[in-house]
DNA sequence: CAGGATCCTATACGATACTG
DNA sequence: CAGTATCGTATAGGATCCTG
């Protein structure tokens, strides 16, 4: 009984740090909106992402975009066009979070049916 | 043509309010974890997921705990203890968010896989 | 135990201007 | 176009102490 009880807890510590290592990488004001932007446009360049994202300046966009490469979420590409320009888009693994977004995307919906209504 | 794909810009661009809007709720350092907690234990008390949380101080948890009763996405009892304790658990609204809870904690799992593999 | 009050710091973020 | 550099502010958050 209480080696069972021990055994949750374990793991719900597990769940709890899974979690947080996931908000390590996901936190901040931007870096779901522009993961949204590239997981519903696809392909998009820089000035695209800014476009997309109300209240974002380039000084963050950019700054994010570096963050969420380094940490093998994005790829980017220099695009030979004249004048140049970049397109970023998902990883196989930025991919994996598409479910995620789906869902907040839902939920965004039904929260401010919920907030509207009283 | 031209006018379908004017079609998809309105959409992803309601797409993306509502990614927002969520994480108008959700954002933050904090509230995610806290929500984890009350997701996996149901009821908890104020100290419980003081300990819960690796890291976070008792005037942040008080602050966060606030924030998400405003939001009506938890709720706070006080309990007819010596000393008094207070419990807390997700509202109906708030179980909503379990989907979205159990998706970060696949993905941080994931995420740590792939993070250690290089 | 469950917080509130106070003080303090870091950093996240914004605005603007500039460059290849 | 896709950024970088610089500067400034707000606020998120930490540490500590106090109270019913």
């Amino acid at each position: 009984m209480v080696c069972q009880a021990k055994d949750f807890q374990q793991e719900h510590k597990k769940e709890m740090r899974a979690v947080q290592d996931s908000m390590d990488v996901l936190s901040g004001k931007w870096k779901i909106p522009i993961i949204s932007s590239l997981c519903y446009y696809n392909k998009r360049r820089f000035s695209d992402i800014l476009n997309d994202i109300e209240g974002i300046s380039n000084r963050m966009l950019s700054k994010e975009l570096k963050d969420l490469e380094i940490n093998k979420l994005i790829k980017r590409t220099i695009l030979d066009t004249q004048p140049i320009t970049v397109q970023y888009e998902l990883t196989q693994h930025g991919i994996t979070l598409k479910t995620i977004i789906n869902n907040l995307t839902e939920w965004g919906i039904e929260h401010r049916k919920k907030i509207i209504e009283q």
